[in-house]
DNA sequence: CTGAAAGCGCTAACAG
DNA sequence: CTGTTAGCGCTTTCAG
């Protein structure tokens, strides 16, 4: 183990274990002369400091807890591979654990990571509900929600435009010419997914189309969920020429459903998503999407984290970012 | 910040904070009595043992540190789910870095993960040649390499027999009728890789088959590199009728550049991967592939690193598991 | 410019 | 059974 510590170098650099640190923290009041001999003797013994140490005294730790569902969703490790290179990039490592779709498991991460005094808390949350659960926590460590909309709660959150991205996905499919459109998936406990729907019921009232819903009872919106959702709407005849999916997990789903029904997409049936996941662009998928910027939401969440952890006093702030519709071939276009 | 420390819960309850510290790490030197009183208050008070600190004086951080390639590809985030879902069971955090295929840079985030003392390190590594470039880094804290074989290196790791599953896969094609199979993806600096082509050249000699093998010389098995690779030896006419992917992610590639070149899997051309990555059971994919037991895996080199943790002096140990083949329908028999 | 010393919050001897 | 005390390795006053 690195058992050198900052003693063994002053002691053999000949000096007192505080002008080691200040030769290493680029402290100004140390010559110049020394520094270079100590920076010097550090790396000959191998000396690395000890984060643990530092910590104690700065009451720092320049961790960043971040909560997800479930690492293994793509849009999650998509989310956490921005978060974690750019996390570094500004000197903070990520402390990563899955709460698993489930409330007493997310506080209970929570404070785990409060008692490791991590710096502060990034949060793809289980639920709206997550918030009334967390608020005494998130009072007590800078938070940051991504994709969940706090709307009105005084948290800090980003997100895109849910509402806006969806009326959007309404909209295209009514420009080509579908006039039944099925919206699959919307979760119960969900603000965002509350958002997303209100987006494509206010396209339809304002397209005049009659809009269906598929609720979603499940707290996750996965593969297996879009295609049972999928499976019980296509035991009976429908008329809809589209559905629209409250993201893409679901509307893969969807085609997995649909193939074993023998319902060809698009031919048979226009398809479209929400998130544009990586595996959304493949070919043999290659879905029509609404694209979340996952970077940029990333960054966000980040320089809006490091802002609350150097001021954390400040009132809360929210980003929201815009979604953009990402055209590829789940669609087609058919006659009035 | 939960200011309330172990003094100022002594204060309150009348007692020295050695007691308070007894009552909470479960003690037995201490009375029923003043214990429940002690709990009873530090509940109240709100107070959570500060990890940091804890750490500093038992030298033990109860932190894992993982390194993945990038944590966005399928294996890898679903070997994290599992590691993190475990270690918490097992009193650990994950710190989760990317190493984002580069091998200055896993080194880099291999030392900071010693600087911040984590009790170990799970490493998913960029190549064969991390050994080298880590080895004066691994002799210092406990590590396990997963995936990639260090077979004769005075390494733990765990993995699958990657030769024995790439055997299984060129005998199930073999069993198909196929005399004809290319081995797609083979990279260069990679033992896991290498132990694989060998499991597929093996086959072919013992089955009197000509091998056929496209390198990769990309760092990484993406669906890109698959789409590159396949892209390239479509443009001129090929004779073989089946193709087995290193990867999953490879042969997603291919599916796309067969799709756009107008080749239907399964029934003009047979595809086979490795390692099992959930999209792959997904109708529209449907790849059959040689499982890697995920969570198997994750366990396996959990237990095989905390036990590492508590006799570093242990001598090195090896777990190999054994991959299983997955019948889907990307491969179909054909006549002699 | 450099050294001495206090202390971060906790655990673990060592006394009583 | 409980209190006292000495650090863990580091940063940071405060003196010199």
């Amino acid at each position: 183990m690195g058992v050198v510590t900052l003693k063994d170098v002053a002691k053999v650099a000949g000096v007192s274990y505080a002008t080691v640190s200040r030769a290493l923290s680029g402290s100004p009041e140390i010559g110049e002369s020394t520094r270079k001999r100590v920076v010097r003797i550090c790396e000959e013994m191998g000396y690395t400091p000890n984060s643990v140490a530092r910590s104690m005294v700065m009451k720092r730790t320049n961790i960043i807890g971040l909560i997800v569902t479930s690492i293994d969703n793509p849009f999650m490790s998509e989310m956490t591979a921005h978060l974690e290179i750019y996390a570094r990039k500004c000197g903070y490592n990520l402390m990563v654990c899955n709460s698993s779709y489930d409330l007493n498991l997310e506080k209970e991460v929570f404070s785990l990571l409060m008692g490791r005094k991590v710096d502060g808390i990034i949060l793809i949350p289980v639920g709206n509900e997550s918030y009334d659960s967390l608020k005494n926590l998130t009072a007590q460590v800078p938070t940051v929600f991504i994709g969940e909309n706090m709307l009105d709660l005084p948290e800090n959150y980003v997100s895109v435009d849910n509402t806006n991205g969806m009326q959007q996905a309404t909209e295209y499919l009514y420009s080509l010419g579908h006039r039944s459109i099925l919206y699959l998936g919307a979760r119960e406990k969900s603000m965002t997914h509350q958002l997303r729907v209100d987006g494509y019921l206010n396209a339809c009232k304002k397209l005049g189309i009659e809009p269906n819903v598929i609720r979603n009872s499940d707290p996750r919106s996965s593969f297996r969920v879009g295609y049972a959702l999928a499976k019980a709407h296509f035991e009976t005849p429908f008329s809809e020429t589209a559905i629209l999916c409250a993201a893409d997990t679901l509307a893969i789903g969807v085609i997995q459903a649909a193939y074993e029904k023998g319902i060809r997409i698009p031919r048979d049936l226009s398809l479209m998503g929400f998130d544009n996941i990586s595996f959304s662009a493949l070919p043999p998928i290659d879905l029509t999407t609404v694209n979340q910027p996952k970077q940029e939401l990333a960054v966000a969440a980040l320089d809006m984290l490091i802002n609350r952890i150097k001021k954390p006093e400040a009132s809360h702030t929210k980003t929201i970012l815009s979604p953009s519709l990402v055209i590829r071939n789940s669609c087609r276009a058919i006659g009035d």
